[in-house]
DNA sequence: TATGAATGAGTCTTCATTCAT
DNA sequence: AATGAATGAAGACTCATTCAT
């Protein structure tokens, strides 16, 4: 039936998350891979061709999970400040979360030149992110729990820096206090007084 | 006399910057640098014994440069709005610039994880940037055209979205009016009314 | 059972036969047959070992078809002239035939050092052919069709030419004349003015 | 002075000859020839990138050694027929010795259909040999050493029952006698009474 | 009989690095 | 200082072959 496969599959995507993660894209080898999977070079590759398809893999099984999370609360009408107040913690926690997020290995895979630049995942990945927010700030702003804002800048401003800040906690060692910092000045410029 | 081998490496140093530029850190190859400074094997290595070692002279030559830009004009009474201004437009320009910046060759060297976090070069650019900002900022609540804010939160926020968008634009076709919504948006959070 | 085993055998050997009149024998692997044929590793190795085993039994399937194709025809008093003609038209046209003929991988098997130069099916095949041309030499010679010939001398020449031809044929662009040609001059080398 | 390196290069193409002679071209790999040689991986790598280039040279370089051979003997007024015998001793002597020649490398090698049938070097060297041929045959009919024959007929059953031979004895063990015959068959087509 | 997962060996290729000249 | 030849290690990739199901 293939479910032996499948598992195989799995496992190495699995395995090959936390290489990617720890690694970055680049340096991650097929040798690598068979390593912590305990495959054999052949073995592996009867599944995978190349660190980009495994690696390709990963991404999109995570960006295909990725949905509008706010919309089902945002027609129950819960409060924009608690689904605001809800997602920025968990950024909070995200941002200085170094050790286990790909956000290394994606830049190298993508900031590759023969990527293109349009159409590929993580551009969909923003416009799918912008979507969410766009209605997040208008619906807030329509129930005045918002100030008057250009929801699309402030979305930028805080997808950017969100991302600027993963990414620089994997070269620097970050003040905890520096996520924290970061939300409150977010939610001061949308909380209206 | 050493004068010729001094000239000798600065041809390396600004032929590798152009391959770092290009193709980030980790994929640059001793036989690379071979290749485009002309240099054989041996006469390269006569100068530089690896990758590393010419690409952290190159970033120590930048580093060195960075001042703090803004407190001769503090002390020159020029307004507060005026300095921002100013840097956020160069902020504004340099954001999507892509092209040939070592930023993408800075990531892949500094998020490796045999390098300490603390101390770094990376470390050391954010503070003294931190610095200049923080006085900025304090100099503009005190005359009184910046709003009373926490400076080290607002730093945090501009310097992050800035770097996420560099990034960024390495990896995605974005907007040219990103870095401009962001860039008011930043102008809003400081401006008083 | 056995009738659905042999069933598959003649399909492997069949196809097989293509792949290996297209790529010669070095060059085909177990993995290639797997292929053409739609069986699976095990599928396959449950019938064949090797390819050379399949080599070898598409090779004597043929070679066991082989028979003296003219002592019919001499003892039916087919005048010498006649057989003659018949069989270099026949070799006229095989010879630039280099499509789908095996020769190529019979070549490349037969050239290995390995296998024995003495009682191999390449030199059992010379035999049969050899003594199928002399009979028919000395016949025409008896009746005075041909000239007074040394019958083995002239089959070695007609052999190897015709050999010769067909390899060569598949390694440059003859020109069609040529095996005409060289058919006219064995020709006049048989026929008594 | 680059000196070494051609050296070098002199030495990998004898000891590769060898290697093709004996396996012919598709089973020689880069290791083989590291191995004959003496030179490490890399050291092989310098000098040549592949097996084809390293053959590729090897033939040419006996391409073009090859010269109209009988032209200066043809000015010279030397008699057609002593021409004839030199020759033909020669090949004689050649057809058998499948020790040390090239021919089923080269049919390895030109068999492949990615090569371009016209315009390759086995092409060239027919061409060259023909017309060495033709004006050889044409000079011994016009002192009537020769008889009156199709001159380009001639050429080709002498050069493809030659190159018959010569492979055929690569894969089987040819009777010494039978080189002798045909040479025999082959003067006397051309000797007149 | 047949499937397809897995192994391990063999070859290719590219580099960092050293060294004689 | 500089050249370029040579080494050896590391990683990629492909197969023949075996085996549990």
């Amino acid at each position: 039936m293939g479910a032996k496969g499948e598992q195989t599959r799995q496992l190495i995507r699995t395995k090959a998350y936390a290489v990617f993660a720890k690694k970055g894209y680049k340096e991650v080898t097929m040798k690598d891979i068979c390593e912590i999977t305990g495959l054999s070079r052949g073995g592996l590759y009867r599944h995978y061709e190349s660190t980009e398809q495994i690696f390709l893999e990963i991404l999109n099984g995570f960006l295909d999970r990725q949905q509008n999370e706010f919309q089902s609360k945002i027609q129950d009408h819960v409060p924009a400040s608690v689904i605001l107040d809800e997602i920025l913690t968990r950024y909070e926690k995200e941002m200085p979360d170094s050790g286990n997020s790909l956000s290394i290995a994606i830049y190298e895979f993508f900031s590759n030149p023969e990527i293109s630049k349009r159409e590929n995942a993580l551009w969909k990945q923003y416009l799918c992110s912008k979507e969410m927010w766009v209605s997040l700030i208008e619906y807030g702003m329509n129930t005045g729990e918002f100030k008057n804002v250009d929801p699309e800048a402030v979305f930028d401003l805080i997808a950017f820096s969100y991302q600027g800040i993963r990414m620089y906690s994997k070269m620097m060692e970050l003040d905890k206090k520096t996520p924290q910092r970061v939300i409150k000045q977010i939610q001061s410029i949308l909380a209206a007084e």
